[in-house]
DNA sequence: TAGTGGTCTAGACCACTTC
DNA sequence: AAGTGGTCTAGACCACTAA
């Protein structure tokens, strides 16, 4: 008995839950189902909105309203490079900046070829005066490009994205491995045999179509946790 | 000259980022800025929507629509404990099925006291004959509980729901986490010094407000990938 | 051609915020 | 009391799917 559109949702979803409505089945049209709720086209669209949005029900145009098989394999992740570590960062200290020719790999995740040259950043993030994060930022060279700056003078993109007004614009991919860090990362990090967390990113500019940056974390192990959930 | 929906949606993310609106910037009045766009008020709102959806801006009642300030944090990430492993699988054999006792850890997980019993499974994945995750399965103990023969027959929990009907009334959390094994999983991955992802999960009924089970995954760092992208 | 969903309108009434 | 967003209606026209 409260809002019309939340309780014809309600029904919707129980009637999938207690199997009255199969996964696959064709629902009525909109028409016919609005009058037998007794609402408007309008509202009942409303409630299929819904319904969509939480992986209830697709729709296919000029057929009809279908009820989802479910998956329940997607979950949402929070990462940030900076704020996901379990300890407070005492320091991000800058290692250097240079300019480096793009390996196999550099010319894949930046999309470049072989002439094209690359700048390089390395940082170390500190924490209670202990080393525990290596980052590496590959940004394509571009006389004069400002984000190198940003990149040097805040310490996790998305400080550097807010300065730049890019906001929206842009997506960002990550995937996330084990790996036994080579000699140079395993010194920056002061590891012995450890294995870390590498969080490979790339982040694209939807406005020009290209990447924008590629990036490494080496985490170590013991100072981070991911924690992701399933939406609704 | 598209949708008028559509249209107006992206008039409005220029304008953001243009920076003709800014984050944080109050919004004309919905009937205001339907005129100024020449459109019905009902359509405007279908704009909003879709604009509040995607994380662009976002209302509050009586006040108004503002512009969202950029995250950007939010990833989705797809996990599923068998077809997320980088190869094939041949077999999932099961170890054994025991009640135990709780200790601290499981207590917190599966919401449960020190009096309740628990019925672990634990289960190993091969690939290539070679045992690359161990599969840990904690199931609060109720007498007939028919999760139990599902989760023995069904190798992963993706189809244990899709056969019950539980389908959209769960929730999922995951952590990530690397950890040196102890010396049962070690033994029965057949590792040596290596490191190991762990993600455990949890699953929430949402119907009876409860924890439905609590999982651990330990795999083989070498054998997965997890990968997520930000929405959009 | 008939049926379906997709878009759009003009107007009504309500609850909430602000003054 | 005035202004804002939230809900809802009844009806119109369109593009697509299917027989």
């Amino acid at each position: 008995m409260g809002v019309l559109y939340v309780d014809i949702v309600d029904d919707i979803k129980n009637k999938i839950l207690n199997g009255v409505i199969q996964p696959g089945d064709l629902l009525q049209p909109e028409t016919e189902m609005a009058n037998s709720y007794g609402v408007s086209r309008t509202t009942l669209r409303k409630s299929f909105a819904l319904l969509v949005n939480e992986g209830y029900i697709y729709t296919i145009p000029g057929k009809g309203n279908y009820v989802c098989k479910p998956t329940g394999k997607q979950y949402e992740l929070q990462f940030d490079e900076i704020e996901n570590l379990k300890c407070k960062i005492d320091e991000v200290s800058l290692l250097d900046v240079k300019v480096v020719e793009p390996n196999k790999k550099l010319m894949t995740h930046l999309m470049l070829g072989p002439l094209d040259r690359i700048i390089r950043i390395r940082k170390v993030t500190y924490c209670n005066k202990k080393p525990i994060e290596f980052i590496v930022v590959y940004l394509p060279y571009e006389k004069g490009n400002p984000i190198v700056e940003d990149v040097i003078k805040f310490a996790n993109f998305h400080d550097i994205m807010e300065s730049n007004r890019l906001h929206f614009q842009i997506k960002k991919k990550i995937s996330i491995e084990i790996v036994k860090p080579n000699d140079e990362v395993r010194k920056h990090l002061k590891l012995n045999e450890e294995y870390v967390f590498l969080i490979s990113q790339q982040i694209y500019s939807l406005e020009k179509n290209s990447i924008l940056s590629y990036n490494e974390f080496y985490i170590h192990g013991e100072h981070i946790t991911l924690n992701a959930e399933t939406k609704i």
